[in-house]
DNA sequence: GTCTATAGGGTGATAGAC
DNA sequence: GTCTATCACCCTATAGAC
């Protein structure tokens, strides 16, 4: 029974790594049964609606939850101090996660309707979180959650630019300089 | 010769749309060369490098050219003006454009380094440019080369999750909401 | 639960005629 | 330049034995 589990969880984090190397198109059911080490009769015994039913549990456990790095940022006393914090957290710190968030991007026109509110219910929780954040400094709840919206922009755009594609490589300019601007802009704002 | 010249360029055509659609491994060689009205050895006469050489042409022409719009905003009289012409230009009137960059993000992980030089080289080029519009607001050039890199993060990483991850559907932030405040924002920085 | 064997079809690519 | 014909291979998925 226990080994059932463990089966399948290893088919979906299997899956999940090739998926995220090679794409769903660009990944083959021979390939992920051979890097578990079972056969594809087997992996059909675990996944009735095959491939693309392992597509489906890839991605419920592949949308990043990243609620956990604003609570690290509570201890902040300034609006400009938790951008700060948040963006060196975010943006440095795990570029896995980034990874996981492009493959969401490239696979996103092929979910369903069920798979891409999962993506944005996640969303909506951890920008929500941000907002709760930056109440402490935001009185305004309408302006905080524009705030908030404002920071993941920034943030994630951040990441797709400089990071997926690679824009780190070819410029001088650091993340520590533009999240720095950007913080201090939002603090001074009118 | 004009014929020549005229499928070539109809196959390149054809080939970015559907890989635009279906993805690189979606899309097969029959598909391209059926939508064209050409077998497919006719296809490989033309890129006798076959479906990846094709790929190589489509990237070269995929690469959004976004230059002209900065041009469009050169009226603008202060930064904040500025910010919010390039906002509502590239956020919303061109969805076809971010969807040519959203797919360079998911064929990233594929090119070869010299296609990723062209892109590079030619979104540099895009910041460079607003660097120099930004110029007339602010006098320090490496600061100038740093507000034009947090615009372009803003809006691109608006672009990427409001409209490639259709959060736009789901949450009632509007873009111009954001971009306001990130306009003020900039022209208040300390 | 996992295996072997196989069906049925799509794939990228090429040879050679016109 | 474009065609027909074909190759050798890979693909997803299933049937049936153990």
């Amino acid at each position: 029974m226990a080994e059932r589990t463990n089966r399948r969880d290893n088919l979906v984090e299997t899956a999940g790594r090739l998926f995220l190397q090679h794409g769903y198109d660009g990944t083959s059911v021979r390939q992920i049964a051979e890097a578990v080490g079972v056969t594809e009769a087997a992996l059909y015994y675990h996944f009735k609606d095959g491939k693309r039913g392992l597509l489906e549990a890839v991605i419920g456990s592949q949308i990043p939850n990243l609620i956990h790095i604003v609570d690290e940022c509570e201890t902040a006393e300034t609006l400009q101090e938790f951008v700060v914090q948040l963006g060196e957290r975010l943006g440095a710190l795990n570029p896995a996660r980034m990874e996981k968030l492009r493959w969401m991007l490239t696979e996103f026109p092929r979910m369903t309707a069920h798979e891409r509110e999962m993506f944005h219910h996640k969303h909506l929780a951890f920008q929500q979180r941000i907002a709760s954040s930056v109440g402490r400094f935001v009185p305004d709840p309408t302006e905080a959650r524009t705030v908030a919206a404002t920071i993941t922009c920034l943030i994630f755009g951040y990441g797709f630019l400089f990071f997926s594609l690679d824009l780190q490589s070819v410029s001088d300019l650091k993340q520590a300089d533009i999240i720095r601007l950007f913080a201090q802009s939002l603090a001074a704002r009118t």
